[in-house]
DNA sequence: TTGTAAGCGTTATCAT
DNA sequence: ATGATAACGCTTACAA
């Protein structure tokens, strides 16, 4: 790396103080028009480059934010776009660190980002983190900091999350009223909200429709498209098999599309299938999958512009939570005409 | 943000000098044992974090390296996640940047980047990319920069990249060998090498087969689904109409799969289709796509170990090209058995 | 073994 | 209008 030109050249060069250079170069009022226009003149010539080190370590502030995620699937790849276009705009820079959906690579990726001073984190947990202090650690330092997506309820922090109760229950009443009798649910690990918050409103719906709800029927699948697949597999097994399979996501209910594929059933007719996310791919299997939509990419810029306004603003916004509704949008895989049912 | 400790509190509160409470904390063999002792206990107490922002400063090094990609489909995340693997084993913390393959965003992103210091750069460009003036302000700066996917092959610097010219020939071949005689072409943008080196290798096989190379069937389509799909209209409405399309990428494939089914077309008894890629989905639609596989996973980690070989190594490694091979994956969406042949 | 002081690149507060 | 100086947090000769 090739010395970088500074004021201090500048300076020399011009045999002026470098205090009046810095003024020269920030537009201050006070410094004559000849001394401007040469000490501009020169650094154009230099190429001079303001450190922002220096200016960081003097400010206090890095203009950046810390990014972590725990994987870069397309519904991360999509929020991270949303979050990387406010920010940009915004002026700071965001350093994404993927956890890896590894508790230990969170806490890492927090002692780093904290390490390097970024003015502030946002921040999706692990399916592994049941244990905070590495978020309480970044709260007691009073470093800004908005949770979103997966998000944690004991901490007092502004979030951004989906409705996922909302998105259990419009799943599962639309395949209760396409007439499916036994709904399955393929959940996803056992600690995290947006899993717990959809298997709930699952339980809500199928309770206000008086269909019992069966423990057996409930698997949890992580995120793990094979894993769902194997589940599948097992409870189209039964004896008194489930006639309908809502996958928390989109993952889950390609994996149990293949298994249901495999034994030689048919979606939707004799097993209908819904999913979870709207990711492109669930228009393009065959059949096409109905599922919930999160608006990705929508909720990625409210990230962003409430993490933001939480820098910018002075009050106090730890209660702030925005709360994204979720939309079905209804496919092949579970739409069955009166005349199907069995 | 609160007020973080510094050596200097440490060593106001120990009534000793700054220097020996930094002598202390980096185990410096000339610092008493009582002393070492204390700093430490205080040290941890006060929860003391060495400011990197400082050492930066002091030692011109920010443990940090700029990545600007085109965009995060699942490629390059999975790239990305390969490279951010062995850069943070090997200690650095990754900025990704996204250039939305835009040559304004990309201009934007390096400038940024420039001016926070990275210690290095690993980029992919944009598909708009033409003028490298940006590339050759980090070279001419010493910065180290190593290119991977989509390279420029005018510039001398480490490149990890995909034998693309393979990838063409073997997709291309295989067609052939299965019995399609017009084998359509959907390639990306004209100004990219990967797009072109695959095309390239597309000719060369046809050559070779004595099949004849007809432009009309060279269809530029970017990296648009939608564009394949209308350009794979267009094809099929021609009077002599090819019976296969090999596609730059799955999701040009994917497009071309949709207008082929809609047209009432049979995949691979009418038209044959390969894409390039080999992403996930390739095998998840029906009937799954033959495609190539360029390995992402491991090109990410290889690009992150060449970038720190350049940057602790001191040899001139300019002309260094890891080229990585591809492998042809066999699907339904081109197998013809012999007495599928119109 | 410990302390002093200069320096990394910049801004801000005083003087002049 | 310009300059000198302290400060941001740290390391590192050089002195003591």
């Amino acid at each position: 790396m090739e010395k970088q030109t500074t004021i201090k050249d500048i300076a020399l060069a011009l045999r002026i103080s470098i205090s009046t250079v810095s003024r020269a170069l920030r537009d201050a009022p006070d410094v004559g028009e000849e001394t401007r226009k040469a000490v501009k003149a020169l650094a154009e010539e230099l190429d001079y480059q303001p450190n922002k080190l220096a200016l960081s370590l003097l400010k206090k502030q890095t203009n950046t934010i810390g990014l972590i995620i725990p994987n870069l699937d397309w519904v991360l790849a999509t929020m991270v776009k949303g979050i990387d276009e406010v920010a940009l705009e915004a002026g700071y820079t965001v350093m994404v660190c993927q956890s890896n959906e590894s508790f230990g690579r969170e806490m890492v990726n927090t002692k780093r980002l904290l390490e390097s001073l970024v003015d502030g984190f946002i921040i999706s947990v692990s399916s592994e983190t049941t244990i905070f202090e590495h978020i309480k650690k970044i709260q007691s330092k009073k470093i800004p900091l908005v949770l979103f997506d997966r998000v944690i309820d004991s901490i007092s922090v502004p979030k951004v999350r989906l409705d996922n109760l909302e998105g259990g229950k419009i799943a599962t009443q639309h395949l209760i009223d396409q007439g499916y009798k036994k709904i399955a649910l393929l959940a996803g690990p056992e600690n995290l909200n947006i899993s717990n918050e959809r298997k709930e409103g699952y339980f809500q719906v199928l309770k206000l429709n008086k269909q019992k709800a069966d423990k057996n029927l409930v698997i949890h699948c992580d995120f793990n498209q094979d894993y769902a697949y194997m589940a599948t597999k097992e409870l189209l097994s039964m004896k008194n098999r489930p006639d309908a399979i809502f996958a928390i996501s989109d993952r889950l209910a390609i994996g149990a599309m293949l298994a249901i594929k495999e034994m030689g059933l048919k979606i939707p007719k004799d097993i209908g299938l819904v999913g979870f996310n709207n990711e492109p791919i669930a228009k393009l299997v065959t059949p096409n999958i109905t599922s919930v939509e999160m608006f990705a990419f929508e909720m990625g810029k409210a990230t962003a512009k409430l993490f933001i306004e939480m820098l910018h603003g002075d009050t106090d916004m730890s209660e702030k939570e925005i709360i994204v509704k979720p939309k079905l949008f209804i496919r092949e895989s579970s739409k069955r005409g009166v005349n199907d049912k069995p």
